[in-house]
DNA sequence: TGTATCGGATACAGATCTGTATCCAATACT
DNA sequence: AGTATTGGATACAGATCTGTATCCGATACA
């Protein structure tokens, strides 16, 4: 009696969900699923937040979950690959406007670490920061994960590395130390300054990359340095 | 018939559990919970921990748990302030130790640090890292837990804080900036250390600790620097 | 305009999980 | 030795949560 009714509809889908042709409509819902989620996952933790609340803050039923994703940690897969898209888009468009308006001195050099740092799992909100994280420790704890984000990861330190090594050449400036360590220094006081912000952003002050910078650079020598050249 | 065994053993129990008195046995109960749900945790995450799991892992009933904690949140409040209280404690003696040896070079210095960087939510193992973080996290995500989190951070720094201090003393060096930025920006180093390690631990280089410190310092002027004085 | 297909909603079964209410054994006190 | 008390184990009821199987409305194609 109830084989009767499994005909097609599913059947042909599942030929087809191999490989599920994903249509506008249905990249939409995907979309707003991966949105609610971050929210979601912020508030409850990875772990902690049931499907039924991520559909639930998207405007879903389970069903289209499922019909989305096969569980949830397939959710927290595309979520992560969607972020290394996400934030290197974010930051190549903010060196673009950068570099087109041309900004030389100091300050703009922090501008444009803080920039390039947005990507790398510290982002703008407390809430946004926290999401990021549980995402990123999620990814930790499931080794199966481990290549996947670190591949995010050293997307976001290779733009942070070619925007450091831009954004000092028009400011006349030049490193003290390899360019790998700055990368890494700046993204570890980022790192800190971010966590900090988590519990009270009033203890997160960014003039401390500004520092940082100060000491790992000095006037280029013989190009054009503040008034020197 | 079922309320005649209501008589007195849970009774007499909640009258005195408002100040539920710990004795040695109670105690180590304690311990061993929180010691098996931190690698729990680190397993599972915070809220996908059952307390199931953390009891089987510590060799416990459930029973035995709820008798020592009202419920998880209250024994991760429990793991917080006592991090605060090992970190403290492994800080200090790993400072005593290295005080009283007489260490003065910068590979030394560089180990103090180290040490005292351990306590900041970014310890040995992967796993432990992990553990670590996970608290940091549930921590952030409730503002309840703001406060004591805070606590335990700023316990950690000031412990690093002396640390630098004392060890550069030692070194015949001087800061060339803030100790309050040093301190912040060696944690932010460890904490980026720790979490290249998480994913993958061959991309975790301590010598970045060393760079930085040897950019943030200078021969102590008039003291005995490495062979100036 | 009629039919096929797709996207999402609903219903349901099984599996956990939590917190409480009891219960029993070992320890401590006398 | 005998009793009181404490610490942990067991049993249970209610509440979720997950994943699947089925169903229905809307779009697209003819």
């Amino acid at each position: 009696m109830t084989e009767i009714a499994r005909e097609t509809p599913t059947a042909m889908s599942t030929d087809a969900a191999t490989e599920p042709p994903i249509t506008a409509r249905r990249a939409q819902t995907r979309e707003r699923l991966m949105a609610a989620a971050r929210t979601v996952f912020a508030d409850r933790g990875v772990e902690g937040a049931s499907v039924e609340e991520i559909c639930e803050a998207a405007g879903f039923s389970r069903g289209a979950f499922y019909s989305n994703f096969g569980d949830r940690s397939e959710l927290v897969l595309a979520m992560i690959q969607q972020s290394s898209l996400m934030q290197l888009a974010a930051a190549q468009s903010a060196v673009a406007t950068m570099m087109a308006a041309g900004h030389k001195d100091a300050d703009e050099l922090v501008s444009i670490a803080l920039y390039a740092l947005e990507g790398l799992g510290v982002t703008r909100s407390a809430d946004e920061t926290i999401g990021d994280r549980e995402l990123m420790l999620h990814a930790a704890r499931h080794p199966e994960l481990h290549q996947t984000y670190l591949g995010f990861v050293d997307t976001c330190l290779a733009q942070v590395e070619s925007l450091i090594i831009d954004g000092l050449r028009h400011a006349g400036l030049e490193l003290t130390i390899g360019v790998r360590d700055a990368v890494a220094l700046l993204a570890g006081t980022h790192q800190h300054l971010q966590t900090m912000a988590m519990f009270d952003s009033r203890r997160s002050d960014p003039s401390l990359l500004g520092t940082l910078l100060g000491t790992i650079t000095r006037p280029h020598a013989g190009s054009r340095p503040y008034g020197v050249g």
